[in-house]
DNA sequence: TATTATTCCTATTGAAATTGTAGGAAATAT
DNA sequence: ATATTTCCTACAATTTCAATAGGAATAATA
């Protein structure tokens, strides 16, 4: 398994937010403001759990949160600007289909020279990383992937 | 992680098994007999763990057996018709990227229909098989890739 | 000011998977 | 017979995953 329940939470997040700011139409952004208790029912996710992740995204950026009473979350830009492969990188930290890749592409692995698999490695990591960082959260909102 | 370990190992060993072939020039098969221990050692991998793991790929039909002294393991056909995809197959079980993949596409999922990320995950599927199957174990060995 | 609803923070826990270990049985060449 | 190998079952240590728990900080509002 490449992406975990962490990851697909915080993807579904990410469209739940990106689908209640479209349901708004007034400009103001502060007024989409979601709170994870209803993120967490619509989804159907443990809020507790889901605090965690929400933590991640933003601190990683993605998201845009106010505290208090009547407070939540929204995107921190517009989710035609938001690849799957930022939402991955933050909550999964890496998508590296081994878990030696980061460490001998540095550099750092003794034996990177002489190891045969490295280069279909590397491959592989960019063919995935290719096709995430093509996908927005717009476009699978619309329903274009 | 998408690949743990096991797959690794059972690539490396898959290799091993494919370059000690090569050095016998002899047309004798049953020649290229390669023990776990030799392996182990030159793979710098556990022999009991990587016991288990050859149990995987010769009940999977990538290898075949000889018990007793002098037996070992060899490759069970030619390693220009051995695929990375196989080798995962076999010891991974399945490279879905998200473990909800398989039950999705066979229709188990109740959600299946309104669920926005499916197809999504399906092409990643798509690709990542699509680039395993098309490497095989010669490629490898002989850096074609 | 008190209440309520929310994010934020730290720590803990239960379950599962991963990565082996251990011990020996069965087979086979010498 | 002996040595070496695969084969088989069971167990164990470690790590990761997926939460859970409890409360502090913040902000709207009555």
């Amino acid at each position: 398994m490449m992406i975990s329940t962490k990851g697909k939470y915080a993807l579904q997040t990410m469209i739940d937010l990106a689908q209640q700011a479209r349901l708004c139409a007034c400009e103001d952004t502060e007024c989409t403001c979601v709170s994870l208790k209803a993120i967490a029912e619509r989804q159907n996710i443990s809020m507790k759990y889901l605090e965690s992740i929400a933590a991640l995204l933003n601190r990683g950026g993605l998201v845009k949160s106010t505290r208090g009473k009547d407070g939540g979350y929204r995107l921190a830009k517009p989710a035609e600007e938001i690849t799957v492969a930022e939402v991955m990188a933050i909550t999964e930290g890496s998508l590296a289909p081994v878990s030696c890749l980061e460490t001998c592409s540095d550099g750092q692995c003794v034996h990177a020279d002489g190891c045969l698999t490295l280069p279909m490695w590397q491959k592989l990591d960019g063919i995935i990383d290719e096709f995430l960082s093509g996908v927005t959260i717009a476009d699978i909102l619309d329903r274009k992937i």
